[in-house]
DNA sequence: GACCAAGTCA
């Protein structure tokens, strides 16, 4: 297209830039922009929004950045692009940042700006700005949009506040399929499994015809909820009644249902049936149920796949090694941890953090950084001596050291969870919630222990690990010991 | 002609 002897007007460029969506598009994206300099061109706004829309899709923050920094002219797009670039690359903090900047500039936010803010609201602030964002939105009248209702039902889902998702969903004045299934997604990601299923009956009643999307937060609902039955009945009808064809994610919420539900065997057949090939995430569900089930050699197998296709997956190390480990298999936890090394694959260490008084505090495992230390370890030791009255025993099969079990009881008792949770615990007043979020998902010891503890101290506690929540209450958790 | 909303595993 470029090599044509006519010189491209606007149109063209724009249209060769807006095909460069990912990554690997940024090589051409530079030629396009390369192309535009040579030429001499001055673009317009438009062709100015397309081409940082370009940098904020395939480049770095850096890069968009001096783009947005030399156009000739700004207007509240040129913001709005920036702020979703932000968001993308996980800078939230710097997205609000730009987002009251824009304001000082005299640019009003629009519903694209606050649309798009919103899904800058992660990490341990989140909640706060969001409720402020809310505000702004309802003060700017922009609630009746509807995909500003659908953002803010993510938001608040993804935030920890369930209940103001359903405010949100429950008050809208219009409601999409986008709206049904971001509530039936946020319910599904909170254990709320057959709430999430009510929320699916009534929009089946309403008549709002369910996408493939929806059945993906149907499908996991039912898998959070262990319903097994439920889900091939809704596989059935997805196909028959909604004439949906299952692809991979489909089949990956089949796999891990089977799977988490132990039906190891169903899980592998069902792999081996499916009409599309099988990608990283497929086997990832599996590895992950031969984890809780002890499957070594299913594990093998499924960890041989997921590395074929995602090398450089540390999570697919970590959960073998961690099978190998709860089998007393040492010398195998030895080999992994070494082709890792040979590799050069780095675990994410295990963080947790607790926000109390508007400061945020983060520990690791065994974490001995932290100012009110002695304090928090004498606490810890105090409570762990109530829990194991009550009948605790350690499980200590995600620990990856061969050493002696009082030792790995050690490990285990100092985890990031317990350190966070009981800091909460000595900061702040009896009775009221504590919230902590972690990086990973959550041990299995620590969940049999945070339990124990939300009863032993008549507490709530709420944690949001890597990808759902978890609550707290009277001994037991919302997740009903399936996650 | 440019920017925005929902998804499985770890």
């Amino acid at each position: 297209m470029l090599s044509c002897q006519l010189l491209p007007n606007f149109f063209i460029y724009a249209t060769l830039l807006r095909r460069c969506t990912q990554m690997k598009d940024m090589m051409e994206g530079k030629r396009v922009h390369a192309h535009i300099i040579k030429s001499g061109m001055q673009p317009d706004i438009y062709l100015g929004n397309t081409l940082l829309n370009m940098y904020a899709n395939t480049g770095s923050v850096i890069d968009t950045h001096r783009v947005f920094d030399k156009l000739p002219q700004k207007d509240v797009v040129s913001w709005n692009t920036m702020i979703v670039g932000y968001a993308k690359h996980g800078y939230g903090e710097e997205a609000f940042r730009l987002f009251h900047q824009m304001q000082q500039e005299g640019f009003k936010p629009d519903t694209v700006t606050c649309t798009s803010i919103l899904k800058a609201c992660t990490g341990p602030r989140a909640l706060e700005w969001g409720k402020h964002i809310h505000s702004h939105i309802m003060k700017a009248g922009y609630n009746v949009d509807v995909r500003i209702g659908n953002a803010l039902i993510d938001m608040y889902a993804k935030c920890g506040s369930l209940e103001a998702a359903c405010q949100v969903f429950d008050v809208m004045p219009e409601r999409d399929v986008i709206s049904w299934t971001a509530m039936i997604v946020g319910l599904a990601q909170h254990g709320c499994g057959e709430e999430a299923l009510q929320v699916f009956e009534q929009m089946r009643v309403e008549g709002v015809e369910p996408n493939a999307v929806t059945f993906v937060g149907v499908l996991s609902a039912c898998s959070h909820a262990g319903l097994v039955e439920e889900a091939y009945g809704y596989f059935s009808s997805m196909c028959h009644q909604n004439g949906i064809s299952p692809v991979g994610e489909h089949y990956g919420c089949m796999v891990d249902l089977l799977g988490r539900g132990g039906h190891l065997k169903e899980a592998e057949d069902l792999i081996k049936k499916m009409p599309v090939e099988a990608d990283a995430t497929v086997w990832g569900s599996l590895l992950g149920a031969c984890r809780t089930h002890g499957n070594v050699e299913l594990a093998e197998c499924a960890a041989e796949n997921c590395l074929q296709l995602e090398p450089k997956d540390a999570a697919v190390y970590v959960l073998l090694s961690h099978i190998y480990a709860a089998a007393g298999m040492w010398g195998s936890v030895t080999k992994v941890r070494n082709t890792m090394k040979e590799r050069g694959i780095q675990k994410e260490p295990g963080r947790c953090w607790i926000e109390v008084e508007n400061k945020i505090h983060t520990f690791v495992a065994e974490d001995r950084t932290h100012p009110q230390t002695e304090e928090i370890y004498a606490e810890l030791d105090k409570l762990t001596g109530q829990m194991k009255e009550g009948g605790y025993v350690a499980d200590t099969r995600c620990v990856m050291h061969d050493v002696d079990e009082g030792e790995r009881e050690q490990a285990i008792c100092y985890h990031s969870e317990r350190l966070a949770i009981v800091y909460g615990l000595i900061s702040t007043e009896p009775g009221t919630p504590i919230h902590i979020f972690k990086n990973l998902r959550v041990c299995s010891d620590c969940h049999t222990a945070t339990k124990i503890i939300s009863k032993i101290v008549r507490r709530e506690i709420v944690a949001r690990d890597a990808n759902r929540f978890h609550h707290f209450k009277d001994g037991s958790c919302s997740c009903g010991d399936y996650w």
